[in-house]
DNA sequence: TTGTAGGCGTTATCAC
DNA sequence: GTGATAACGCCTACAA
């Protein structure tokens, strides 16, 4: 590995002016400077960034945490479609990121301790189980911290506009004339909270009445599960004539369990989605969801968090909605 | 941040007494060694590893080139799989990754250079375009480098074994009594190579015959492509009674062009998937495809990179096969 | 405009 | 068994 000493040594230059010269330096002269970049190049020189990052004390890295102990995580649209948001909009800047985990080696280390342990500049929470100890540690330690989907508080974070999205599919549903609508929602999270919350809300507004037992109780990405609650919706005396669902995987269930009844979708029963996933836009009929804008979330996520980070003085917390767009797709009928 | 000095300065010993107690040097008295451990952890000490990278010239992190043109990667099961499995071994044996790109702020690095800016030491290839210059620098630097599904000279690579893949279709159809079979197959990798001479090599085996307009290009993961290349498949006068899919979610696109002809599956025609995503087995008729073992792949690229890494005399380069395994669905009718 | 030198936090090689 | 001390490669006052 050639390194700054090097490149002075065959120029008969000094360190210093070595390495100021390939910083573009104002102190050092053109002339110099285009001879030192120039053999720079010629002689394959890489800086050492741990070297640089033990004297400046940056390390361009983001720490990200990603938690999925479902294995739902990485696999999901949703994440994945996020993640490389992240990284490009990071690498634009001229960041690199880590997986910070809670365990390296033999030795167990906190998230907080991980991310210290590679001098991170700043951590993006991605997802993770947001009443761990460790997770509250880390967002209220001296790292710049933006979480995604989930409010801490005094801590930026970024967030699905998930009133919104509960909101139009409720307007839309409401436009096509429904009036009897059942919501499969998620476990329970700060996110699902508020999607429940701005159902009712939603339904209200439009006059709509919700019979508790059209108000039923799963888990993301759990198609199976879905399909047991669809079933129980089926199965009751005042049918609904649209069911919402968690999201576009747990819809995959859904759709199993109505197909099994006989049912068409839409003639006989409505659906719609949440995500937007690569595969709601592949099947037929097309999925009617509302689709949430990852890259976006992903991007606002870097940027905030960059901004933090190098404009401490100036960066004030905020909370930074992301809206999405209803796909309108085949699985709601027009009736009434 | 607390360092080594500080403890030292609390105690009153040296800093090399420090950082020998530490790392559980046996030159130092178990007592001091209890001691300074103690105390280390009563201040909150966290070792810095841009310092110790500097000193010890090992970075414990690996770089992981990940290039998705298509953005298909990440949001890939079979990808994204593998990547949690390199994550979470990576971690057991103390290592962190950092995502390798050939952009890196204003100034484009190429992959090498990105990787040894961050003092890698190791990288792990696992989707990229292998004809790709840069790659090949990367390939034969003097980084140890793991390749995925793609041998390079005298390199260590983990291969998804697609001749027993293939094999393991042709021989199931085979005894289910198809002798038409399709194979519409994606683009030109080595990967598809392998799969196509292996269907071909299989067929003869059995004595099947294989007319040339059977046998269809197309890409992986793009479903529309997939159900023009059906559309055709279902044209022809004489019709395959099962088509073998590139890839699962390319199926879903054979899927729909199949509903549109009234043809009902497996009882009008037989279709076979290749990947295994969580979708294959959600979706009913559950599908009938060949999972490839992600994680194992994922567990193995690690494990060799880093017997390369730690034991560089006694490495060898060798190619791993690692074989998955057929999931019979409900999309393969018995026949004849 | 260029050079010198100290120090970032750690490890490792010597003395003692 | 413990303590000085010299690197590792880079940046940056400050001196020339």
């Amino acid at each position: 590995m050639v390194k700054l000493k090097d490149i002075a040594d065959t120029l008969n230059v000094s360190v210093g002016t070595v390495s100021k010269a390939l910083r573009h330096s104002h102190e050092i002269s053109d002339e110099v400077t285009d001879l030192i970049i120039r053999t720079a190049n010629e002689m394959g020189y890489i800086a050492n960034s741990s070297a640089r990052n033990l004297k400046t004390n940056k390390s361009y890295n983001i720490g990200v945490v990603f938690v999925d102990k479902s294995r739902a995580g990485l696999g999901h649209d949703y994440f994945s479609t996020m993640l490389n948001s992240i990284r490009d909009e990071l690498s634009i800047h001229g960041y690199d990121f880590t997986f910070v985990s809670n365990v390296i080696g033999e030795n167990r280390l906190s998230y907080l301790n991980h991310a210290r342990y590679r001098r991170c500049d700043g951590v993006i929470i991605v997802t993770a189980d947001f009443k761990d100890q460790e997770i509250t540690e880390l967002v209220e330690s001296e790292i710049p911290v933006v979480t995604i989907d989930h409010v801490f508080n005094n801590r930026t974070a970024i967030l699905s506009d998930n009133q919104e999205g509960l909101r139009t599919i409720v307007h839309h549903l409401h436009e096509n004339g429904h009036s009897k609508i059942a919501f499969i929602h998620g476990e329970d999270t700060s996110v699902t909270e508020q999607r429940i919350a701005s159902f009712y809300q939603a339904c209200e507004e439009l006059g709509i009445k919700v019979p508790k037992d059209y108000i039923k109780d799963a888990l993301y990405h759990f198609p199976k599960q879905a399909g047991l609650k669809t079933r129980e919706l089926l199965a009751l005396k005042d049918r609904p004539t649209c069911i919402i669902y968690p999201d576009d995987y747990a819809y995959m269930g859904g759709l199993t369990e109505i197909e099994k009844h006989g049912l068409k979708i839409p003639e006989d029963i409505s659906v719609v989605g949440y995500d937007g996933i690569f595969l709601s836009r592949i099947l037929r009929p097309m999925l009617t969801t509302y689709v949430q804008n990852s890259v976006e979330i992903g991007k606002q996520a870097v940027l905030r968090l960059i901004e933090q980070i190098e404009k401490p003085r100036s960066f004030m917390a905020k909370q930074v909605k992301i809206g999405g767009n209803l796909q309108v797709g085949q699985t709601v009928k027009k009736i009434g």
